[in-house]
DNA sequence: GCAAAAGTACGATCGCTGTCAAACTTCGAC
DNA sequence: GTCGAAGTTTGACAGCGATCGTACTTTTGC
């Protein structure tokens, strides 16, 4: 266990001035992906991807982990065995201001 | 020609309390269906099918309309031989704050 | 060291959707 | 009425992406 280990897990993250609309929207679009995303939001701390509450199995999980964190979206770190997630809210406003707040934000007339 | 006829051509519309995020998504994750909504908001008026830029045919073209006003994006009507396209900007705001805007809005940082 | 926990990687399906071409319909102009 | 313009419909096709199971890797705890 040392650093260098470490640092070698850690994903690559995508820089703000590299963010992508259609990647994100695409990421998005998905109702997990999203629910990920409303989750981090709600909770207002990172979580690690045990934690959430998917309808899926862990190898799709991972999927869209990946997707998420190369558009941008999340963060992703190692503690222990566990790979905590944390949105990257200031960076997405920064980018595409409005957007994380209109789909995190409860809709006022849909069911 | 009769007022009949022409309402037999009328496309049915979905209300407000209908709209659907996951389907307005869905809709708007398209770059051409995206590209349609963007033309029309800039416009700031109706427009005809056949007067967008487009990459596609025109068979294609009427799909992505299709799927633009089913998710209530867009309100058709026939002018003659010639379809209009309406943006429902004022509709879609009143169900999903801030969407609409966050897209339209030309991004910050990215390229 | 070893086993368990937490994810990841890889292949294989499988359904969905964007695309086009071709045939058809509707309306306006003449 | 005939013709052309403007869209629609249908069927086919291709590619992508969400999903899963299985095997693998890394780390912690004993």
């Amino acid at each position: 266990m040392s650093y260098y280990v470490t640092m070698g897990r850690t994903p690559p993250h995508p820089e703000v001035s590299q963010f992508d609309l259609q990647q994100v929207l695409e990421a998005l679009v998905d109702p997990v992906r999203r629910s990920i995303v409303t989750q981090l939001d709600s909770a207002g701390e990172d979580i690690k991807c045990g934690d959430f509450d998917m309808p899926v199995t862990k190898s799709t999980a991972t999927h869209h982990f990946k997707v998420l964190r190369e558009a941008g979206l999340i963060r992703q770190y190692y503690v222990g065995t566990a790979r905590m997630n944390a949105l990257r809210r200031a960076e997405m406003d920064e980018a595409f201001p409005g957007l994380l707040d209109a789909l995190t934000t409860p809709a006022r007339q849909p069911a």
